[in-house]
This record gives structure tokens, C-alpha cells and sequence, in this order.
DNA sequence: CGGCATCCCTGGGAGC
DNA sequence: TGCTCCCAGGGATGCC
């Protein structure tokens, strides 16, 4: 599933239910997902009270008054749950916590980590590391941070003749873009994903920048995009797999031009677009 | 730097 | 229905 908007949606569902609220309990149910689990989680994180969450690119950032910051990345599978009642874990939930009430009012909240193929992972250390933290540093600017432009865009590939796909798909370039956006991206802007991405310049960088961000940005108002695995922490759905232009749309007619929307591989992974409107 | 393969895993869907 | 094969939203690593 996750990418920015689904990891966002994530983020935003997550804050009423941890923020300002103490761990009462944490369930972790392997040493491992992707990476070994960090020592001592379950301890490290007992009554300590989370005092706010952000996003950086595809990984929350979950901040406790303790000076340490647990970072949750979802790799391909991975989803979240809220529970207001204890839930029965399955094969695939992973790690959960258990959220005391907020005081004065109401019952415990349960956040349960579910991952099939174990893709993600989760980490926790001090908040002063975070700039340094070699999951974080050399990531590429946040496209819905203020300082987002075509400019920046356009240094980012200044001098790359890779694919503009592949270059979407570079973090260090780019943060939180993936397969689906970077696909929506492309068509929306009218570009090729085979392009060099040094040749994205003036007026196709102004395109392809506000492409990207109008892209997430109606994602994120969607709820995300629900393929196999990805649901909202509530369980709804993600409603942008409905407004899904090229991804997955191989052989059906472009909803532009009606010519059939053509899949190339690249770097393993799958390119959709339409050759008439995207050059 | 870039392209590419490989690996980490499970499960859904297509095709036979 | 049941089996096999292929593919999947990510990303680190290593080789050429």
C-alpha cells in the first residue's frame, strides 16, 4: 500500500488515539520484521506519553515525552488498525499497543501493526539522532512541504539521464512518492515515464511539480488508495483506486485520448501511461 | 552514477 | 474445484 498519502492518512488517523496519551501496555509478537525489533521496545515505550506525530516521506514518526521518537515504515504490506476494545491479534499483527484512556473519559485504545510480508519496519531512538538517522538523512524534500517547487524539482534531476520514473521513485530525490503516484504523476503532467529525467525543465517541471503535488493531495483527501492490502485505520477503504488514471489500467482506453494505456517495466517495476498524451 | 538482479516474505488472482 | 505461476504498494545491497 503505503506511500505518502497512505502513510499521511495513517498519521492523521493515529493522532487523536496516541497523542497526549500514555502506553499502558505493548504486545510485540516476533524479534523481527524487516530489521531485528529494537532492543528493549516494549520497555522503552511503558508508560510513556506520546506528545506528537509527523510524517516524513513513507515513515511516521511517533514522538514520546521520554526524548525518544518511534519510526513506523510500512514497506508494501503493512497496515494499521485502531481498536476501542482489545482485539484478538491474527497471524500477521505483529506489534500492538495499548493506549491508557485519555483522563476523564472513555477506554483504552488498542493500535495493532499488521504486515504479511513483513516489509516494514519499526525503530526507536533518541529524538536528537533524528537528522542523522540512516533511514532519514539524504531524503529528498517533502512535496507538500512549503519549500516544494519546480525549481527544486528540477535541481533534484539536474543531470540525470535516468528515467523520470526511476527518479520519482528515489527518495533521496524525492521523498514519499511510489509506484501509483508516480505513475498518476507522469500522466497527469503529460510526460513520459521513459523521459530523462535531466531533460524536466522549465515548463515540464512546472507541470510535473504541480502534478505530484495535486496527485497526493487528492489522494490523501480520498482516504488513500486501497488495493490488496491497505485500509484506513478505522477499515475503510481508500477511495483513490477509484480516480486511478493509468496505474493498473493496462489495455484500457486513456481517459484522455481513448488510445490504450501501454505497461513497460522499469527497474523491475511496472510503468503505465499512455504514449499519445504523455511525451 | 545508473541499471539490473537478488533478497526479504505472504497471499491474491489469473490461467490452465 | 484445485493446482501452479506470476505479480504486488518498498528498499537495501552488491555487481557490472
Amino acid at each position: 500500500m503505503p506511500e505518502l498519502p497512505e502513510v499521511e492518512t495513517v498519521k492523521q488517523a493515529l493522532i487523536p488515539v496516541l497523542e497526549n496519551r500514555r502506553v499502558f501496555s505493548v504486545f510485540v509478537g516476533r524479534k523481527n520484521l524487516r530489521w531485528p525489533l529494537p532492543e528493549n521496545l516494549a520497555k522503552r515505550l511503558t508508560n510513556k506519553v506520546f506528545t506528537h506525530l509527523t510524517r516524513r516521506g513513507k515513515y511516521v514518526l511517533m514522538h514520546l515525552d521520554s526524548g525518544e521518537v518511534l519510526l513506523l515504515h510500512l514497506g508494501m504490506s503493512g497496515s494499521v488498525r485502531i481498536y476501542q476494545h482489545k482485539p484478538e491479534l491474527g497471524q500477521h499483527d505483529h506489534f500492538m499497543l495499548e493506549m491508557a484512556p485519555q483522563i476523564g473519559s472513555g477506554s483504552r485504545s488498542y493500535m495493532v501493526l499488521n504486515d504479511p510480508r513483513r516489509f516494514g519496519w519499526i525503530d526507536l531512538f533518541a529524538e536528537s539522532a533524528i537528522l542523522g538517522h540512516k533511514l532519514l538523512v539524504g531524503m529528498g524534500p517533502e512535496p507538500l512541504g512549503n519549500k516544494f517547487s519546480a525549481a527544486l524539482l528540477e535541481a533534484a534531476f539536474k543531470g540525470r539521464s535516468a528515467p523520470v520514473k526511476n527518479a520519482l521513485l528515489n527518495q533521496a530525490l524525492i521523498a514519499g512518492i511510489g509506484n501509483i503516484y508516480a505513475n498518476e504523476a507522469l500522466f497527469l503532467s503529460g510526460i513520459s515515464p521513459r523521459r530523462k529525467a535531466g531533460t524536466i525543465t522549465g515548463g515540464r517541471a512546472d507541470r510535473l511539480a504541480t502534478a505530484i503535488v495535486t496527485t497526493l493531495r487528492a489522494a490523501i483527501e480520498d482516504g488513500g488508495t486501497s488495493l490488496r492490502d491497505h485500509v484506513q485505520p478505522g477499515g475503510e477503504i481508500g477511495y483513490f483506486v477509484q480516480r486511478l488514471a493509468v496505474y493498473g489500467q493496462a489495455g484500457k482506453p486513456c481517459p484522455k485520448c481513448s488510445s490504450l494505456i501501454k505497461t513497460i517495466v522499469q527497474s523491475g517495476r511496472s510503468s503505465f501511461y499512455c504514449s499519445r498524451c504523455q511525451r
